[in-house]
DNA sequence: AACTATTTATAAGA
DNA sequence: TTCTTATAAATAGTT
């Protein structure tokens, strides 16, 4: 999705990667939310960024 | 996205939230994993369905 | 399980 | 680096 398509690899441009990494999380905590919600389902997200920042999702039961 | 607009609440219909549930949780984890390999980031992915099965994801190094 | 119209996510660009 | 937008991707409703 976007401008062009892209192959799923390592970005190598740490700028551009870094980029990705916060569109990209943003999006997955979205849908961690929404399958939470939706389907009545639990849900815990756990990611660590390259530069070991941590990030989390948790639904409330979980 | 899809034929129609969706609002995000649970889903009453228990086929549908199934269907949805089994949609999205194929998306999610696609999520995942791409994010893993783009952004060199570390993702750990756990997920109960509302009948208790459970579907993990773990980039390689978490 | 497939299909496809449409919404949503996002890669590039400004 | 925040906002835009063209396009790829996900998916809601359908068959």
């Amino acid at each position: 999705m976007g401008r062009g398509k892209i192959v799923i690899r390592r970005i190598d441009n740490s700028t551009s990667r870094q980029v990705t990494f916060s569109k990209r999380r943003n999006g997955i905590f979205k849908k961690a939310r929404e399958l939470a919600i939706l389907c009545d389902a639990e849900v815990g997200l756990v990611i660590f960024s390259s530069t070991g920042r941590l990030y989390e999702y948790a639904s409330t039961r979980l």
